[in-house]
DNA sequence: CCAGTTCGTTACATCGTTGTAAACCAGGTA
DNA sequence: TACCTGGTTTACAACGATGTAACGAACTGG
């Protein structure tokens, strides 16, 4: 079996605490007992039990990330982040996979692996208010990206200002000229708090640009996978053709771009494309996608650095974090005054 | 403070152990006494201590999935694999990333985690036999992708033959009339077993085919990503272009991919590009990218069920499961014969 | 009516670690 | 010699859950 602390005590001939005190560097061993000690412990190669301590001492080490899919690269871009910032902190992340279901996202939520983590951070897609009424806080959590209904939450929160950086994006958009600017990413079923707010900063740009908001121009989607960015964008073409899309993120956008390409249209020059989250898949397409570039390795710093605060018996006023964004401009959008190497092949 | 066995025994009325047993479903138990220590545990909404159960019965029902990065999609799609087929047992998967260093690498094996996970799934990439072999055999491990070491190995291995692959591929772009077939991939520095069969079944390829192999052809990297890729593009088309070229992974390719659009060239009218992996986003890339495509799911299931076999105590033999993989033809190698839209813009 | 069986429940020890408090052993002071 | 002081080491009791063995009660059959 593997050895335990009592092992190394007998095969040093001390206690079993001496032997707890030279791992922990507890200050007053003496030199002789340390080095006795530690040749007993390199001989037996001893491992601490993580179990025995975190049941000791009531903490794990270990948090939760939640999050709808690693599938999806923005969230898997995330995941490293946090992977790195909790890292800084020596915590390990375990990651849980929602699928933006909601009946999984209540499971993640309701403490199902209480005792096992120290900290969970939600990135949740589906859940409403009443949901997390219903949670026991016991393990503290902060939530990313999506704030979940629609007062005061409780909860830490860390995401972006999406009205802004959504209605900057559009903007963008007309400032070319284009007077028929789609939208991808409505979601009419889910809770979509996300959607919603870009939805919103997309109308704020169209009605500050004076351009009519014409319904057929919004395109709904189940998810925001590229596929569903792909149909959406053939429904448009089918239904009039649009000057300019706004995708509410990059992988609808890089659908929808093959849904243009495949069509024959030409990006920028027919359609111009924005994306968001600047995955890093966009700046490798053809043309390179424009795109909002939310600040990622601060959200994970921000949301690790909430939770350590938590953690520590911080305090009880929910802090709410706006991290910044900026715009990328790239091929699908083709800003002039800026160095754009159009396509050859199409020039 | 949380609840524990005992705060629910005294408020149902019962011993520890009682509630212990209606936790774990054990038969004895009266319907009258479940059903008080039931409406206890509701009441308190009692949760495991999940750190106690794991010291008490030595398991932990957590494995560690240790991959290079989740940024690059292969691992992000194989961890999402790993993660629902360790679901599907029970079990939650914790991460870590090891960025292909060999130090983190080797910190990963070491058993850092000893006692916190019953066991590990390793996708390694720099580690050599050596480092191997120092290992303490505690915790079961189960090698993905690379195979580590020539001679045969104690620990269980699943991949996929990749010379074979490789052979097929290269083939592939032979058919076509090929004649200088590029190679994205080869790297000098690391141990880069992966790499070095796929260079193999590469060279097997043209030499069937009938073609030289022009080393200038070889482009070597230093890393997998697109920015590689497409920088190595850059190098092989100013020293004299190729017609085609096979690169070791999809990132590589359209990192290449992108370089070729970017110059002008056509693809796969000038240059015919497959990849490697089958990731998402060779899907919607235009043209759409032609790749050899694992059965990742079948490599996430087939380590998890080693793994579980592992674990219970199952054979000392190490086992080497090869999963089967299929060539996926796409626009970029445009297979004649197979219906494949052209780019209307090229046409 | 009692021995034997089953059922429901319980006390206890244990998993490996660490905080607490107390014991121990110098060496120095009164 | 007796006492104190400080560093060093130790015994013990937790942390929360569960396997073991044993208990009393209720039931069976002879």
């Amino acid at each position: 079996m593997r050895p335990r602390l009592k092992d190394v005590a007998e095969l040093a001939g001390v206690s079993i605490k001496t032997v707890s005190n030279v791992v922990n560097d507890y200050p007053h061993v003496s030199g002789e007992t340390r080095a006795r000690v530690e040749a007993a412990i390199a001989e037996l190669s001893y491992r601490p039990n993580l179990s025995a301590r975190s049941l000791r001492a009531g903490r794990s080490g270990v948090v939760a990330l939640a999050v709808p899919d690693l599938d999806n690269p923005y969230f898997a871009e995330l995941a490293t982040n946090v992977i790195e910032a909790a890292d800084r902190r020596g915590w390990t992340v375990l990651i849980d996979q929602t699928q933006g279901d909601r009946a999984k996202e209540r499971v993640v939520i309701s403490g199902i692996r209480d005792h096992l983590i120290d900290g969970l951070l939600f990135s949740p897609l589906a859940l409403t208010g009443k949901d997390l009424a219903g949670r026991d806080e016991r393990t503290p959590m902060v939530l990313l990206g999506e704030r979940i209904g629609t007062g005061r939450s409780p909860y830490d929160h860390v995401g972006i200002d999406n009205v802004a950086a959504a209605r900057a994006a559009t903007l963008h958009l007309a400032e070319h000229g284009r007077r028929r600017i789609a939208a991808i990413g409505v979601q009419r079923t889910a809770v979509a708090a996300t959607g919603r707010l870009r939805l919103k900063g997309y109308r704020q740009a169209l009605a500050e640009a004076g351009l009519p908001a014409d319904p057929s121009l919004i395109a709904p989607v189940a998810r925001w996978g590229r596929a569903d960015g792909a149909e959406a964008m053939s429904r448009l073409l089918d239904s009039g053709a649009p000057d300019a899309v706004f995708c509410f993120n990059d992988t609808l956008a890089l659908g929808a771009l093959r849904t243009l390409l495949k069509r024959g249209y030409e990006v920028p020059g027919d359609v111009l494309v924005m994306g968001f989250d600047d995955i890093q898949d966009g700046r490798f397409a053809t043309p390179t996608l424009s795109t909002v570039a939310p600040d990622k390795a601060l959200i994970a710093q921000s949301a690790v650095d909430l939770l350590a605060e938590r953690l520590s018996g911080g305090t009880d006023k929910a802090h709410e974090v706006c991290v910044p964004h900026r715009l990328a401009f790239r091929e699908s959008t083709d800003l002039p005054g800026q160095e754009h190497p159009r396509h050859p092949a199409h020039a």
